[in-house]
DNA sequence: TGTATGACGATAT
DNA sequence: CATATCGCCATAC
């Protein structure tokens, strides 16, 4: 993966598409933030758009594309991870891989089988979900709305070791009434642990829920393991 | 378009 | 302090 700044993407246009052209995801920053990708399209890629582009507006962000996925053994159990060209879509611990495989295929509206993630991918979820790393990738939030989304991406500055209530997270979106439905937004996160939803708590001093599987008990642990809480509070 | 649904928050009891 | 109630707001259906 390589994070180019706009300045680097106007001034090296053609530089920096050979690097997505070679495979490697580009990011583009704005104020040193994350706020696009730049990703080659595969043939069978550029085949399904030109479908997509004939019909009435079908949707060239995912469906038409197809999703891959892989599994990473963690301690509390298998970490499943959809992948796409755009990046991952839809993450879960599961009991098996058929049953994530269901999960996705119906979230995703789209098929979902198994395969090798990119060496990018494979290498930032392991450093993200064992290492506790910020996940700075392209991710495909293709099936998220637009409030949602915005509060995707402010979880995914929240740095490993911290916390935001669900009500900061709100009022840095300027909808300072929003509390909860940045909870529901953190509840249907189709990337938990790549996007750190368990890094948001209550206001009251509660940790507030958890939907992945280990529930409100994992996500004390998670935080635990981040340090951004006591053995004491638990 | 209206209605129901939450990983919330503030307040009352 | 735990529980109940009501307001809040973006989605799903």
């Amino acid at each position: 993966m390589r994070l180019v700044s706009t300045a680097e993407l106007k001034n090296r246009t053609n530089e920096v598409l050979r690097t997505a052209l070679a495979g490697e995801p580009v990011v583009v920053t704005r104020h040193g933030r994350p706020v696009a990708s730049l990703v080659r399209l595969a043939d069978r890629d550029l085949d399904a758009l030109a479908q997509a582009r004939r019909g009435r507006h079908a949707d060239v962000s995912g469906a038409a594309f197809g999703y891959r996925y892989a599994a990473f053994p963690l301690p509390f159990g298998a970490f499943y991870v959809a992948f796409g060209p755009r990046g991952p879509a839809f993450a879960r611990i599961a009991t098996s891989a058929r049953a994530f495989e269901r999960e996705a295929t119906r979230y995703l509206a789209a098929p979902v089988t198994p395969g090798r993630p990119p060496r990018w991918l494979a290498e930032a979820t392991v450093a993200a979900v064992r290492r506790h790393e910020a996940f700075r990738g392209p991710v495909d939030l293709a099936r998220v709305g637009p409030f949602e989304r915005e509060v995707l991406e402010a979880l995914r500055r929240i740095p490993a070791g911290q916390v935001r209530t669900y009500r900061e997270i709100a009022c840095g979106l300027g909808e300072p009434g929003a509390a909860r439905a940045v909870g529901s937004a953190c509840a249907r996160n189709p990337l938990p642990l790549l996007i750190p939803c368990h890094r948001v708590v209550r206001s009251d001093g509660g940790l507030g829920g958890y939907s992945l599987r280990g529930g409100a008990g994992l996500k004390r642990r998670l935080l635990q393991a981040e340090g951004a809480i006591s053995a004491l509070f638990a």
